[in-house]
DNA sequence: ATAAATAAAGATAACTTTATCCTTTATTGT
DNA sequence: ACAATAAAGGATAAAGTTATCTTTATTTAT
């Protein structure tokens, strides 16, 4: 559904919103061992994310890292796909049209409208906070490999 | 959602479908032209698909072309995303994790789940013909051109 | 001030996807 | 048989995605 860089950018964040705070920021090391992602590869991304700074936060030097705000931990996931560039795929046609709509609806269309509204919704009513609270109550992960911390 | 080849592939067959019968092949010409896709690329899609030629069947020479049998038109859409490889997007974790599953769920997964389940029915359930059906019935398109027929 | 830590930036490389074009093979009608 | 037609197959190329590594800039602690 989403690209390799948005599924890292999602688990990233959401782990940022679990582990850090503006006075406990986390480095790309630990990040990528906790959503089990490649180092350098997740560390472009979360520097694509800090670019306006309202989702992703970072500071440079000896404890520094990333980290998310308050503010940040409230938006939408959504907020997410729309930083990476691919917020798109929930509004798309499944058969490609260019446009998805009522005015040239494709025939998978009718069937498919309400799925869309479910998705674009759990993905706006959701805050990144919620996913990350629903990793403290229990067994949910957010990396392949289990880790007990 | 799904890739640029997988979107022709659709289109194409559902238009083979409304079009196409064992004595009446489609030319990739005529095929391209109506879903509005790239031909040389659709060819080479229409002819991974019928490798097996359960799904797409064609002839070469004159009057040849591309076509569905009977069965093929009773085949689920799936079987178009199955074809392509394409499948395992419908069974697939949101953020990316190797498995989706309640063993070790994703902090979407137990909002997601339901919404996947409603994608797997969907394309299961619906056969190629219905969806080639709904275009006779009116407004609904496969081509971003409005072609008048 | 200096050294250490850490993200930012840039270059680059491997792989995949999308796409085109040319040649070959099969089929049909004459 | 022969010519025309249309898909199959192969080579290739442009663009995008995924990923790594090295250098630079910034911040902190000593
Ligand atoms: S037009 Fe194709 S899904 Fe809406
Ligand atoms: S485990 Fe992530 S969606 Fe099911």
């Amino acid at each position: 559904m989403f690209s390799k860089a948005t599924e890292y950018a999602l688990r990233a964040t959401i782990y940022l919103a679990k582990k850090s705070s503006p006075d406990k920021k986390i480095g790309i090391g630990e990040i990528a061992k906790a959503i089990d992602s490649p180092p350098s590869f997740t560390a472009k991304i979360l520097q694509s994310l800090t670019k306006d700074n309202t989702l992703v936060s970072s500071v440079r030097g000896p404890n520094g890292g990333f980290f998310l705000t308050e503010n940040a931990k409230k938006l939408p996931v959504r907020a997410i796909l729309i930083a990476m560039g691919e917020d798109e795929v929930l509004e798309k046609c499944v058969l490609g049209l260019k446009r998805c709509s009522e005015v040239q609806p494709c025939p998978m269309h009718e069937q498919y409208k309400s799925i869309k509204q479910l998705l674009i919704k759990l993905f706006t009513n959701k805050s990144i906070q919620q996913l990350a609270n629903e990793i403290k109550e229990g067994e949910v992960y957010i990396s392949n490999k289990i880790n007990h911390q």
